[in-house]
DNA sequence: TCTGGGGTCCTAGGACCC
DNA sequence: TCTGGGGTCCTAGGACCC
């Protein structure tokens, strides 16, 4: 078997780019909601230093002498783009399995003329139509794949491809010799300290040890890691999306909040977008969790971080999910703290055709619920979210996150459509970040 | 002043069953 | 005085991913 991992380089850096290619060779970085952290940076950003993950209030004077532009995040852009990377991708195999918002692995086993050469032509292709750059990473399991595309993106003989399944072993002792083993998909922060402390530093260290010796030292998950650098598949290519387990909305506010009334708002806001997503999937919950949360940062203030889950009839009901969002709220909130976030969890998911009656039910209702929901979204849908939404939700939400530099979304938007007046008069300047 | 959002899986331990 | 054995299910917490 031969997988590849296609993933996108920088991608969110490159989507803004594509658009505004006076930013082609700027130090750039995109921030995460609320202007919050850095989620990506241009090769530039990497070249004077700019940390990932990063806080980007401790960032500001480091940025400004490198004349850094940083930008909010653009969801509706990235995600587009991402759609005809995947489209563009998927002619390559019919074996695709989507991974995340830039990355898919395809199962490439007997690719003509060679894997290898498909590799090379999915990377051309995609620069051709989408006009983003990616990487790829190809080898007998997922693990391998993934550390391939790492050889791939790292190192410049490759050009962006790395077929290490075709490389001689001692080739392949020698790169993995010298790749430390945090870089290994599944090693984390916690688990390479522990790996360090038993002698493990490198991706050759681990593929070395024995997976009876990890899995009692550390689990299961680590063992089939320590097996996939082996060459045996133990992670699947999944064939469609996985069923859902939990569908979650939260989002930190633009100021702490210590009433309840504007939490309520804002609880009520993530329970309609949770139950959008809801719907989107056809499923139906029969849970409904709020949790709220000071500011961790803030050790000198007092903390609260309590959460409530309550069930409910499996039901995807705009308004009875958020009642039960609201009622578990008003339970867990405590007035005199500070609270910085606020979200909606969905759990114990089952597909609407499986949809459980009670001997109580009224068919009769539950008909007008489809149809009050149905017509609620055709709204939204044609005249823009949160057109038609429940009163709980209020008028002016005080939770509003910031996103002080968010480019036009260029591919979904008719009214931000790249037009001269739109890229041209908007000088660039530096994040002033007020 | 300012620190993201959305997921998955595994494990240990407790509750509970017969 | 002395208190079994063998299970399942659920949850919280911790690890990981992008």
């Amino acid at each position: 078997m031969i997988l590849a991992l296609v993933d996108c380089n920088n991608f969110y850096a490159s989507c803004e780019q594509l658009f505004d290619p006076r930013l082609r060779d700027r130090a750039l970085v995109v921030l995460s909601n609320n202007d919050g952290c850095v989620v990506a940076r241009s090769a530039r950003a990497k070249e004077v230093g700019i940390p990932m993950g990063a806080p980007w209030h401790q960032l500001k004077d480091q940025a400004r002498r490198h004349r850094v532009v940083a930008l909010s995040s653009n969801y509706a852009l990235y995600g587009d783009l991402s759609a005809r990377v995947m489209q563009v991708l998927s002619g390559y195999s019919p074996q695709q399995e989507v991974y995340s918002i830039d990355e898919c692995f395809l199962d490439l086993t007997g690719a003509l003329p060679s894997p290898a050469a498909c590799g090379r032509a999915m990377r051309s292709e995609v620069l051709r139509l989408v006009g983003l750059p990616v990487s790829v990473g190809l080898g007998p399991t997922k693990t391998l794949a993934k550390l391939a595309n790492h050889f791939g993106k790292k190192r410049p003989e490759f050009e962006g491809v790395c077929p290490l399944h075709e490389l001689p072993a001692a080739e392949q002792e020698r790169l993995l010799a010298q790749v430390p083993a945090s870089e290994v998909w599944g090693v984390g922060r916690r688990i390479s300290q522990s790996l360090e402390g038993l002698g493990i530093r490198t991706a050759l260290q681990l593929k070395k040890a024995s997976p009876a010796w990890i899995r009692r030292q550390f689990s299961v998950t680590l063992e089939r890691t320590v097996r996939e650098l082996n060459s045996e598949p133990c992670l699947e290519l999944m064939a469609g999306p996985a069923r859902r387990r939990q569908i979650l909305c939260s989002r930190s506010f633009g100021t702490l909040i210590s009433e309840l009334a504007p939490l309520e708002e804002a609880a009520a806001a993530f329970a309609r977008r949770a139950t959008e997503k809801l719907r989107d999937q056809k499923l139906l919950a029969g849970s409904v969790s709020t949790f709220l949360r000071t500011n961790p940062h803030r050790e000198d203030h007092p903390q609260h971080f309590p959460s409530l889950c309550l069930p409910v009839q499996p039901t995807d009901d705009l308004r009875r999910i958020t009642a039960a969002a609201l009622n578990a709220l008003r339970r867990i909130y405590r007035s005199g703290y500070a609270y910085q976030k606020t979200g909606v969890i969905l759990t114990d998911l089952t597909p609407v055709e499986r949809r459980q009656g009670d001997l109580f039910d009224d068919p009769v209702q539950l008909g007008r619920s489809q149809a009050l929901m149905e017509a609620m979204e055709h709204i939204n849908r044609s005249m823009g979210s949160g057109t038609v939404k429940l009163m709980a939700e209020g008028s002016d939400p005080r939770w509003a996150m910031k996103a002080d530099n968010r480019t036009p979304r260029y591919t979904t938007r008719l009214d931000e459509l790249p037009v001269a007046k739109a890229v041209s008069r908007k000088k660039i300047s530096p994040y002033s970040g007020t």
